[in-house]
DNA sequence: CAGTGGTCTAGACCACGCG
DNA sequence: GCGTGGTCTAGACCACTGG
């Protein structure tokens, strides 16, 4: 027992490492809820005490379920069973026309209808040369220039994405997309404006670790992946007319997507 | 120095961890390819000598690079860069009826399109009280029933994909669903055979670190996140009649959308 | 066999939070 | 000030890989 936790006691004559059968033990309180989300994890001088091992040994355990995303620890406050913040769901229409009419990005529209305040920073924009995941989607030669527009959304002042568009210089310059505020709806509504009436996206999800750049932009704690999403718009006549390419936390998200049966 | 590669010193003055200066260093060298996929990253015994620091300062730099996936350590060899292995992209028609006809299940099909050898382990079917996630989503009352299908999809012998299926137990049961091989075109097949022609899923997706039942069903290295798909399978006229819960390591796979700009 | 990573010990000092 | 987790040292023995 370990204040009103009942933990066995390590086997030795296990197989099993002994910051494992630690470590299993403490899952094993966490999926049957003996220890509830936000609960505290027995202290490390606690589980020094009940195991009789070295304070190294119980850090390897708690590190498992850290990086299981699990628990997260506070300094200075102790280890806690991470509580799953709200989700936002990406609905695979959140790009219809009849969203983007309304002259708000999709973004803004979709955040206040779930009653959050959205906020939009680190906005950049300029051109360069196109990379090369770019080149191939967009169709364009080696050495050919895009505008480059990034930022970072965030939800009640909490960073959910950042984001990084890139449009064929030679359709965006001269156009309020180079513009570091690019007007009401969006970019997607200035490339209508032009004529590039839009069809459909194709978007691209992977999943990976962050790295750390990411996780300083996003504030992610440990053992949280992300979504790495790659999306390119497509305007009537299939030519494309934009790739974004865009990280999400992957617990901020939930995506979601209809599949034709036909 | 050591051997080929050029890595920096610790900065004493540096506020940074010394551990993490040693990963952003490897890791630095990892992003611009001066540790390439596959190379063999110096071993523990000369990062101590090139460092000067204890063993565990290494491991913990060594622990930090194979959390965010960017290597792998193999006992006895040493650690090495990953590689990425050969994807498998998940298109949203792949669950369209030109490619069920063909008297295949989608994931055979599909694999031995592009030359691989699929295979599928690990079936098991049972009834049982459906679970909420899946009450709600078949519009179940609390207690009803379901045929649960379980199983393992691989590619050349390697465990790709997990996969659970719930079907109502008024639907399935007496009908080949409840075999072990349910007949050409898997259950979907069957469904519309029955009179359910499908008109489309509904997919959501979710991102997270694996638990310890998945990395060991699908053979997960530490560092590779799971998607978790539940996808619900709605037959003309908006019944939903199936629920499958599919677990994919992150690193095998691309997923695929089309989305609508109407 | 030598070299590698995997586990474990028993200490130390520090930075953070909270009362 | 005390308890918490964060970093670091300097060893030890083990298991696996490869020549």
């Amino acid at each position: 027992m370990v204040g009103d936790l009942a933990l066995p006691s390590i086997d030795p004559a296990s197989d099993r490492a002994v910051f494992k059968q630690i470590s299993d033990h403490l899952r094993h309180a966490i999926e049957t809820g003996s220890l509830a989300p936000g609960d505290k994890v027995p202290s490390e001088s606690r589980l020094i005490a009940h195991y009789g091992v070295a304070r190294m040994t119980i850090r390897q355990a708690l590190r498992e379920l850290q990086s299981e995303g699990l628990t997260v620890a506070e300094h200075g406050r102790g280890v806690f069973v991470r509580s799953r913040p709200p989700v936002r769901r990406l609905a695979s229409d959140r790009f219809a026309r009849r969203h983007r009419d309304q002259g708000k990005a999709a973004f803004i529209a979709e955040v206040e209808g779930t009653g959050g305040k959205p906020s939009v920073d680190s906005i950049k924009v300029e051109e360069a040369e196109a990379p090369e995941f770019v080149r191939t989607r967009l169709g364009l030669a080696a050495g050919e220039r895009v505008i480059v527009r990034s930022r970072r959304y965030l939800i009640d002042g909490h960073p959910v994405e950042t984001a990084v568009s890139f449009v064929p210089a030679e359709i965006a310059r001269e156009s309020p997309i180079v513009m570091v505020d690019s007007g009401p709806g969006g970019i997607y509504a200035r490339l209508e404006e032009m004529g590039y009436r839009l069809d459909h996206f194709d978007e691209e999800i992977r999943s990976r670790m962050p790295v750390r750049d990411e996780v300083r932009a996003l504030k992610l704690p440990p053992g949280v992946p992300v979504f790495h999403l790659v999306r390119t718009a497509f305007a009537a006549g299939g030519r494309a007319v934009e790739v974004c390419d865009t990280v999400l936390s992957s617990d901020a998200y939930v995506l979601s997507y209809q599949l034709p049966a036909r």
